[in-house]
DNA sequence: CTGTTAGCGCTTTCAA
DNA sequence: TTGAAAGCGCTAACAG
């Protein structure tokens, strides 16, 4: 409405005392005689004064922006992340600029060092792998990486996947389940060290671990390697998928195939995600506390600002979940 | 790692012409003798220059970010609007900055118009009635507005809700069903809609509604009003949910009270959200075209952007989306 | 083709 | 308590 937005210069002139000291007062950075306090105020509420962030921050350094980087924005588990994320940031007064690398790990390099330039800090979740991501510890700016880095000296956050990996997979083998499958997603980081997990319960228990992968970690991958995972020669009697999404397309699937879940098929997923609890059979899962991981990623970071010493990595302990798709052998 | 940042004058001084000419150069404004330009870029190279966004914005007053702000970021309909608005930035070179509202209309306000300063332009969802929105066309920046305006003169996306309630209504009376209920969201402005579109066709048919309403658009609150629906003494045997979120929870719940889905009442929502297909019975709804929404939101407001003129109104057709929910009375 | 010169709106010494 | 002045890093006329 207004041509020009009133400056900071305009104020000044308004309330008759000059720009330094508005912009003191304003950032309270200092106290001013009653009258000039006064003043000021009324110029800013009567010209409707708003502070230009960007010529602050150009200044100052910081944007009051931290940025975070997902791989699919419409996945629950992503959804949930920025959803704690969000919620520090706003108690903080800092706003979050979120880019989706839609599972194109090409896409990453550029949009984060892009995104580097206009943002206090970041939050990233990557399907690079670890030796692809040089780069990332050189980026000058504070980050926090989700999953757990052997060498690269980022501070992270982290599930224990191999942890929940293995009580999931203690908890079929408990139920009598001896032919348990993988379906997998060897792209992800995080796919290992699930695999490990079940190979570690596994093993000491002598069982056998068949694997399939998928390509993307959706409920339509889910879906389309059903068949070929149930109606093989010898099929197996619990599938851990590796994450919720999958092991819904998977129920799905299989029901319209006329397999029974849990009768036929023990199904198991990762991420808890709401939706697991509302389909039939609800799904038994391992909570990763994705809406926790994104919070902690940001109290991390902020810390990191703060210029504060921070442990490498913060581990967030999963919780198993029991529902019914999984159901003793006898 | 470096110290200070490299800037335009150091990459000016490395290679021995003038920072304006490294700045037409860089920003493509201007081509230079092949001499100079491989100057250039050898010492943008050799120091590892990036511009500086926020000076750069300063000056040119844009920031090549969008704000988009929503009403809860876990809920796929939004989570997908975000989707969709994202590629089309994407595909021009801009950021979104995400803010969610969590449903909470008195933060709105504060954090629309702070958004408003860091952003090129923004996209909004919003509970405000129209009345308590007048602030909006205030802001001096271009805004795209999700769903439809009487007065104010803001360009909007807006799904046919009217038109997709009556559909939904139409198929429910053509299956025979004379007993039909609404859950309702009554703090939405969309639930008017969708009531009207309702009532418009229950009207003709001389049918009468039954309304319920629920505090928030979520599944558990679909859950915790599901009793009170159908272990009343004239139960419906159709039911129509504000949304697929809460026709999901209301599912669950009769389920386990004993109710059969959709032998003892057909349940309809609105959004088709992908997890609906996943569920059983299969969730019949309305396809608000959430992604699409965005794409078209975000395209209207680079429009804006451009100095283009815009209808104030786009409309996305609804689609019906018929699955096992639903069933015919006999 | 290339360079000079003003600033953008704000913060921040440093003086008064 | 207040203000003057020097920029932050960059773009945009305007000259040459």
């Amino acid at each position: 409405m207004k041509k020009t937005a009133p400056t900071l210069r305009d104020v000044a002139a308004a309330s008759n005392v000059s720009i330094a000291t508005v912009s003191k007062y304003i950032n309270g950075t200092q106290r001013f005689s009653s009258k000039v306090e006064a003043a000021i105020d009324a110029a800013i509420a009567g010209l409707g004064y708003k502070s230009n962030p960007l010529a602050k921050s150009m200044i100052t350094g910081r944007t009051d922006t931290i940025g975070l980087s997902v791989l699919d924005i419409t996945n629950p588990h992503f959804s949930s992340i920025l959803k704690g994320a969000q919620r520090v940031a706003n108690d903080h007064g800092l706003s979050v600029l979120v880019v989706d690398t839609e599972e194109n790990p090409n896409r990453e390099r550029r949009v984060l060092e892009d995104l580097s330039r206009r943002v206090d800090g970041m939050i990233v979740a990557s399907r690079l792998p670890e030796k692809d991501m040089g780069w990332m510890a050189d980026i000058d700016k504070p980050l926090v990486f989700f999953g757990s880095l052997a060498e690269l000296p980022l501070p992270t956050v982290a599930s224990d996947d191999h942890g929940g990996a293995f009580m999931l997979t203690q908890h079929l083998r408990m139920l009598g389940h001896k032919r348990i499958a993988y379906l997998g997603f060897s792209k992800s980081r995080r796919d290992e060290e699930r695999l490990g997990g079940i190979r570690e319960c596994l093993g000491a228990a002598g069982l056998p671990l068949v694997v399939f992968n998928a390509d993307s970690p959706s409920m339509l991958e889910g879906e389309r390697l059903c068949s070929s995972i149930i109606l093989g020669a010898n099929p197996p009697d619990a599938l851990i998928c590796y994450n919720d999404l999958m092991a819904l397309g998977f129920m799905k699937e299989a029901a319209s195939l006329g397999v029974s879940v849990p009768r036929d098929i023990s199904v198991v997923g990762f991420d808890n995600i709401p939706y697991g609890k509302y389909v039939t059979p609800a799904l038994t899962t391992v909570d990763l506390q994705s809406e926790r991981m994104g919070a902690s990623a940001m109290e991390k970071l902020l810390a990191v600002i703060r210029g504060e010493d921070v442990d490498k990595l913060t581990k967030i302990a999963p919780q198993l979940v029991l529902r019914a798709s999984t159901q003793p052998r006898t």
